[in-house]
DNA sequence: TTTGCAATGTTATCATCTCTCACATATGTT
DNA sequence: AACATATGTGAGAGATGATAACATTGCAAA
């Protein structure tokens, strides 16, 4: 973080070769996309701002897709570490902690929406998403424990994990939707999202553990 | 040229006016989004399934953004009128009624992915989704009116109405897109989303009211 | 050190796409 | 019949994604 003798990103001894190209592209995507949206997104006004040529993006991606595709795996890669982080916050297997981690999924999608459709929005049937799908389930994984820790807390069985997991996940995914496409405006406008999830997490694992224990 | 006789089917007197150019357009661009996804459709293959130059569109919209904001906006129709019917199928203010309205939403978005990404993925800030957004509230009154009817018939007050309504579309919304992009096969293949969406309504709605009796 | 190869970037070029402009053709109103 | 309006065409500007041939650099083996 300090400009020691090497330099940091300055560092480039000849203009020709970049050096940083890769990352450089994938910097100045993330930043287009923030602005512009996942549609608009150009690769040439990447390269325009990453100072190369129009060429020169595919002597490290494939094709335009494969640029977003990567983008999308990194996403995965933060939106996983995330959610570990707030997970870890609080009690293991508390329902806070769930509800800590659902907060964290939707802070996520607000403070990037347009990598958060990117990630989650690649349409493309034949390849579902080579990389981005590794990273998928890991980041459902850390949901996965917490909720395999609260069953065992409270008196339920591993075996019921996705029957908890998976309505968890998608309240959380449709509230990162529903809001980053501002369709809460129009409805409930002022809408607490960080209550929502909590309000709705509680009241399906209350309701859930009920209708177990019956 | 063909210049054939007699119009094919529809009432192509002449060759050089279309006639319904307008519908045509909408539904050629719909059956290419079906086919290769939002962003791979192009206004130019429209023309060409249209029969049309390229030039034709101009006259009917005033760009590609806009042909496609009239298709969200076909969509948002659609899906108000098979919410419509979903809840009518059963008694008035039931638990079912509300589980098959979700399931019908579910089922709109697994039939129509494309479209259904289209209506509600319009990334565009400055416009939020003019005519769209119009219909959006149509379709979401749907909902409200169910729950106000549940509410009354349970015991609760119209007031608490969004505090139930939002967060059963955040779970039949976030059903619908993790379903659409593929999620649950990595992660929970063969999901019912039929029994995912009647569970997790369940869960909640008795949750909730379990809470709102404390 | 020198030589040669592989990696990385550039320029030129193509096909395609969106959109505009001037022009052509149909419709229907008076 | 004549004019005004709506609707469609053709040509073309400007931008983009992608490819091919060429240029430059870094690195490793001889």
């Amino acid at each position: 973080m300090d400009t020691s003798g090497g330099g940091e990103e300055t560092a480039k001894k000849s203009s020709y070769h970049h050096g940083h190209l890769r990352e450089a592209l994938l910097d100045a995507a993330h930043l287009l996309i923030a602005e512009h949206g996942p549609a608009d997104f150009t690769l040439a006004e990447a390269c325009r701002r990453a100072g190369v040529s129009t060429a020169a993006p595919y002597r490290h991606f494939a094709d335009r897709s494969a640029l977003i595709d990567a983008l999308a795996a990194r996403g995965f890669t933060q939106l996983t570490e995330r959610l570990r982080t707030a997970r870890d916050r609080h009690e293991q297997g508390s329902v806070q902690s769930i509800v800590s981690m659902g907060q964290a999924y939707v802070a996520f999608a607000a403070a990037e929406p347009a990598l958060f459709r990117l990630m989650f929005g690649r349409h493309r049937l034949p390849p579902p998403t080579e990389q981005a799908m590794a990273e998928g389930p890991g980041c459902f994984n850390v949901l996965l424990e917490a909720v395999v820790a609260w069953l065992v807390r409270t008196g339920g069985t591993p075996a019921e994990q996705l029957d908890i997991a998976v309505p968890l996940w998608t309240i959380v995914h449709g509230t990162s939707h529903l809001l980053i496409d501002h369709d809460f405006d129009n409805v409930a406008p002022g809408t607490d999202v960080d209550e929502l999830v909590a309000r709705a997490t509680e009241a399906f694992l209350a309701g859930a553990s009920a209708k177990g224990r019956e």
